[in-house]
DNA sequence: ACAAACAGTGTAAGCGCTTACATTATGGCA
DNA sequence: TGCCATAATGTAAGCGCTTACACTGTTTGT
């Protein structure tokens, strides 16, 4: 497995008979370089066939072009797309996406956080506003610009690219209402490590509220599994009193609600009207097809890669609020 | 945003009083330093609050930690999870993991991969076992190693952890055949930069050839969407000769076909079955629940992670060739 | 009891790059 | 013409870490 060692900036500075400062300066500030010694550098170059050593290159410049996110999970469509678009963004700007998940456990946020900055991470995008104080404590010691997203908080000192919430679950609680649903039962995420989970609950609760004579049924937590969705959606039908819609969580907790549905031969949105949020795919193809909150995913990712970018060529970007509106589907009809 | 340095081993050799080298041994090969002289070193490590200088690592051990991986898209649940786990496993051995993706085409596959080692990835996660010569000159240039998921082959030059794409079709096409249907028709992804896709029409096609009577209409490639799936179908159904069953390249066509049948008011599978390929969620969710091809997709991540790891301290380990089952469910009836 | 092996630590030489500063050549302007 | 600003390049000092090698003191085997 005998390597030739690779060639280095050295070697290209004397086929090119220019110095390494050269060399280095026509590949990262070319128009500091006259074109001739530029296209000189170039041949050279090529002839070696030499690409930048990594570790020397961040040693020197003390920065790595590497962004990491601590996603929840890639397995949800969610995450998983709007990130893929981030990484685009990045991409064009020469920067690459370090990914880790946190399976919506905060430690392990926390680790993962650690463990992508000990890998040279230049900046960090994280999902949701709330963490621990270690977290947050760990954040600031190490001074890691950070993005915020799938929330958003008026506050200055951090950076969102996301959507409040609490507003786009009393979007689809005024939905649910204006049908004339009064009983209404919800299906949410675990809330504890979770402020969009928390702050959807909170939308619904004070939505309800406000509304006299509607009653929210006990909130279901529940994992965010389609499995979970269904056994959740039992539970609440064999309760002593049976809401007439269901606002779920997400949309794989509403899927899991249809698809259990279905099994248990209970009609939706007939017996009992349903209700997502996110719209990833799934809501289209279920059947009935979900009435949700669609949650601009793509522009979500797009955004969050700008104000990351921004951020580290030490602007200062103002945070992006995203808006959500609902798509009308067929779970969710008028209450007779 | 005045920032002292960060401590360095220098700074922590001192506190410790103990040389740097000592210190880069009790964090790298903690065994090789007596136990009280590691517990010095890891306080002052701690009283510091140091951390090692991800350049100055890698540019003395010629290693990043960091693995990288190209994938056709994260939008698609059956990388993404995969993804997930590998991203795992790798997590529990210290590893890092890069991400970009390719969108199916292979000129910015070759460019993400190029991106990637520039950014020091150790070694590569590719999917999908064919590429063009310019990709696997570069990967042989570099000698960089890599690991090949979502296909199989007897090649002990590289290194795989997947399955046979052909054989997998050639099992559902039978499962189809034994179920009477002679009249077959196939939608596929394109294949023309996709072996697991132009393997999964070989399997279909020879299975096919090789069963008397029974005939494959001419097979439709489109892009792995809800949409082009539904657009095929409607292709399909509309010519003159109409197909009994449909064979899916994967599960996002064939939930297309299904969506699409439901709008068009046809029995899906009354008048025409449907099988799909890959078994995410979305084969669960659409109803009828698609009869499919079970892949193992979380064992292909953490089989693919362990062919890494094994790769990179380099021992020679031997491909994974995974196996793939039927799932039977709805979609697919007994032709009367 | 003595050589050989070993465990624990230190010394110091890089790894390949960026960049502040120094140097030289060139042209503009009074 | 002489002076200065500007452009183009070179010099060389690190960046923070790993690791080959050297050294010392302690076991171990015979």
């Amino acid at each position: 497995m005998s390597q030739k060692a690779a060639p280095t900036l050295q070697d290209v500075a004397k086929v090119a008979r220019v110095s390494t400062a050269t060399i280095s300066r026509s590949i990262n500030e070319p128009d500091k370089v006259a074109k001739e010694t530029r296209d000189r550098v170039q041949k050279a170059i090529e002839v070696l066939g030499y690409t930048p050593n990594f570790g020397g290159r961040v040693l020197a410049s003390n920065r790595s072009n590497i962004v990491g996110a601590v996603i929840p999970t890639m397995a949800n469509a969610m995450f998983a797309s709007g990130l893929q678009v981030f990484q685009e963004v990045l991409a064009h700007s020469s920067y690459s996406l370090l990914v880790a998940s946190s399976g919506y456990n905060s430690d392990m946020e926390l680790q993962q956080i650690k463990s992508l900055v000990a890998q040279g991470a230049d900046g960090l995008l994280l999902i949701g506003a709330s963490r621990p104080d270690d977290t947050t404590r760990f954040l600031k010691l190490r001074n890691i610009p950070y993005v915020i997203a799938w929330s958003y908080q008026d506050d200055n000192s951090r950076h969102f690219a996301g959507f409040n919430n609490a507003k786009a679950a009393a979007l689809i609680t005024r939905a649910v209402l204006n049908k004339g649903h009064r009983r209404i039962a919800m299906i949410a995420g675990h809330a504890a490590q979770n402020d969009r989970s928390a702050n959807r609950i909170t939308g619904v609760t004070e939505t309800i509220a406000g509304q006299k004579n509607a009653t929210l049924l006990p909130v279901v937590e529940t994992a965010y599994t389609l499995e979970a969705g269904g056994d959740a959606f039992e539970k609440i039908m064999n309760s002593h009193q049976q809401p007439t819609a269901i606002i779920c969580g997400n949309d794989v907790l509403a899927a899991g609600v249809i698809v259990r549905a279905r099994q248990l031969g209970i009609q939706i949105p007939g017996e009992v009207s349903v209700t997502g949020f996110d719209d990833i795919s799934i809501a289209t193809v279920v059947s009935p097809s979900l009435t949700t909150v669609r949650v601009p995913q793509l522009e979500m990712g797009r955004s969050a890669a700008t104000l990351m970018l921004d951020l580290l060529s030490n602007n200062r970007p103002k945070s992006i609020e995203l808006q959500t509106e609902i798509v009308h589907r067929e779970s969710l009809i008028e209450l007779n």
